[in-house]
DNA sequence: GCTCCTGCCTGCCGTTACGTGAGAGTCAAC
DNA sequence: GTTGACTCTCACGTAACGGCAGGCAGGAGC
């Protein structure tokens, strides 16, 4: 099969001009033109198309993708195997910048300022290493809060009135608990921890026992979040984190 | 704080160029200068410089990132709920691409020829719609194909030429069975059906019985497996995978 | 006071991967 | 046999910087 110009670029997303360009440039000459001087890409050409736009995708410049491809020791398999890697590598950092993104909006959806280290973390030398697992641990599961986003997206002001009080509410009445001298694992304190959870799966996202304990954790691991139960009341912060765990067991 | 343009362009992960740029342009001019002209950053120009880096790595026009960070109906939150969708899509299209990898993958495994079509799938007019869904039905979990890959980049020609003679003795015994006339619900059928999947677990990746039930009904379902099965014995694709899901069944 | 080194400044030209016409020939169809 | 869609080859334009030149700034050490 012999194809034009143009049904290349259409059935390949590309312009005309881009494959002019490939041309030019000796990346991806068609293998034949017509007496009139149209070019005639065939199947191979595609092939090598195909292999030249993944590694375009991948950020590759033309004159390195040229080397690449006429590597005569890569195999098809090889440079499938080869893009597979490249884009799982990218895909784990699409991972952490969303990552980065939904720590930032549960800080400032707390009110907590960010340093500038933090803020850059995801730009700067990223250490792969702490975010591997951490990143994943740190939310439990990001479906969760995309979720959360297409919901909150669509919240007026008087909904968020409505949040911030029902929130404020429950902050009252777990004061209140915690000063008459509840114990964090009492029924009380538990069902309490549980009103937390159904607040956020109201509003925000399904949470689940296990989700919820990852952000009870983190109210105390990082001392940010700490600082902002603590701002509400002294022994606040090891004080839901208890209770949810208390009340996460006893649901299991 | 004020930061000079050297301890900006450390933390950000950017050159000292790429910052005269920006205030060229105007993008991200600093807030403040010292008497003898050098720039200095403040505290508010890191976090433009945040939202810049973001949507500049989503792929934006500097001009247009102008546009979008100048605009007054936008407060900080809008922008991270913003980022945080247009992450997601990159991240879906990112799968996308690792999935249509994976089919090429497999294609290649059996010696299937894809068609133009299929070969830009993935960059043409892409249908949100279909692949949504499918893609991930497809493979069940790509965590899975990444260990393949892993493993499979590692093994040599000896590797290979022992993988197709397990490989073939399993296809001997299968077209010996089914010739033989066993039902494909037979104890003995469901044991090849077993071994099957034991030979992708111990070669390329952790199958489990919900995930060979996947490829079984692929089989079935795109006629280029199904032939290739078919080219070895007449019914052996629709043998194999009743043969998959009644072993699948018995083990669950 | 002088030197040295590092960091910062402002031009200004180079580069990559095309976009965007201009002007002209080509081809299937009506 | 002319229209309209498609193709060709120059050729200049562009975005987002990279990289270098030539020249101050400022603290450290002598």
């Amino acid at each position: 099969m012999a194809y034009t110009v143009g049904q290349v670029a259409k059935v390949a997303g590309v312009t005309v001009r881009t494959l002019h360009h490939y041309d030019e440039i000796g990346l991806l000459s068609p293998s034949g033109r017509t007496s009139a001087g149209y070019r005639r890409y065939d199947d191979a050409d595609l092939q090598r198309l195909q292999l030249v736009l993944y590694y375009r995708e991948l950020g590759f410049p033309l004159e390195e993708i040229t080397a690449i491809i006429d590597d005569p020791a890569a195999d098809p398999a090889a440079h499938l195997r080869r893009q597979h890697e490249l884009l799982t590598v990218r895909l784990k950092r699409l991972q952490e910048m969303v990552t980065a993104i939904e720590f930032a909006m549960e800080a400032t959806k707390m009110n907590i300022q960010l340093t500038p280290e933090e803020r850059f973390e995801v730009f700067g030398d990223f250490s792969p290493e702490e975010h591997e697992a951490e990143a994943e641990q740190r939310w439990g599961d990001t479906d969760a809060y995309r979720e959360s986003n297409r919901r909150a997206s669509r919240y007026g002001k008087e909904d968020w009135l409505r949040i911030r009080a029902e929130n404020e509410d429950w902050g009252r009445r777990i004061v209140a608990l915690m000063a008459a001298g509840a114990p964090a694992d009492s029924a009380e304190a538990m069902e309490l921890a549980e009103e937390h959870r159904q607040l956020i799966c109201r509003w925000f996202y399904e949470c689940s026992y296990e989700m919820q304990t990852g952000l009870a954790d983190m109210y105390l691991a990082d001392e940010r979040f700490t600082a902002h139960y603590e701002n509400i009341a002294e022994g606040l912060a090891a004080y839901l984190h208890e209770a949810i765990h208390a009340n996460a067991i006893s649901r299991a």
